[in-house]
DNA sequence: GACATATCTAACCATACGGTTATCTAACAT
DNA sequence: ATGTTAGATAACCGTATGGTTAGATATGTC
């Protein structure tokens, strides 16, 4: 808890739960019951799934009555997104092959044990 | 744990000595004792966050004599990328007050069928 | 062989996470 | 006033995470 906010992010896209949520939201606001509906876990339980999230940024809550409607915040997204490209240049398949080459080479040897 | 393989990524991204590893890492390979040395934590502190980045396939293990020199692998990061991607759309700032003013137009009208 | 270097494993500890059920609170409906 | 609907909180449980210290395991050097 209290992380920085990249952090905070990264963390809360961490779970496939919450990816789904925001896909749910990305179609537009929503409330929790019709979040809750589609996955085979308890109200509670998405309760705390949108607190991780509006905690990181990703999810703002409006109100409609007794409705609590939830929104999509891609801020933090566009951040994660910036973060990654930072490394564009290490994701290219000419540089994975050199990168799988030169294990292998280094690796003529019998190799690790601890198999365990 | 055994999580998907994007969520592993996310993950391992959560932490900000794991971050600074990879950056590290993007210098050029190094080892797990010149990784640990600007952090102000132990050996087996690190040797465990590099066990997290190999289990997402962030970090690859070289070997040289004693030494077990880290490399970075990318290909999760651009998972990552693209993932992220997938909501540029949503990211711009006239997108939020767009959303904002839809919104407030919804409220307008006690509901009618469609628009959903 | 004896020793130093580099790294991993083991055992432990405190806190966080994801889930549950049960119990509030808030806003509408009659 | 009573009930219904939509969510939030509280208390609890098992497992994971991030850290520690101490001891094992390889490899190279003397």
């Amino acid at each position: 808890m209290s992380a920085d906010p990249l952090s905070r992010a990264f963390a809360a896209l961490a779970d496939p739960t919450r990816r789904a949520i925001l896909a749910r939201l990305a179609y537009g606001e929503c409330t929790v019951g019709e979040l809750a509906k589609p996955f085979a876990i308890s109200g509670p339980a998405v309760s705390k799934h949108l607190k991780v999230l509006e905690h990181a940024g990703l999810v703002s809550r409006g109100r409609d009555a007794q409705r609590r409607p939830r929104r999509l915040r891609a801020a933090p997204i566009k951040q994660v997104a910036e973060w990654a490209g930072d490394y564009r240049q290490f994701w290219d398949a000419s540089y994975e092959r050199l990168d799988a080459y030169l294990n292998h080479l280094m690796s003529e040897q019998p190799d690790d044990d601890a198999a365990k």
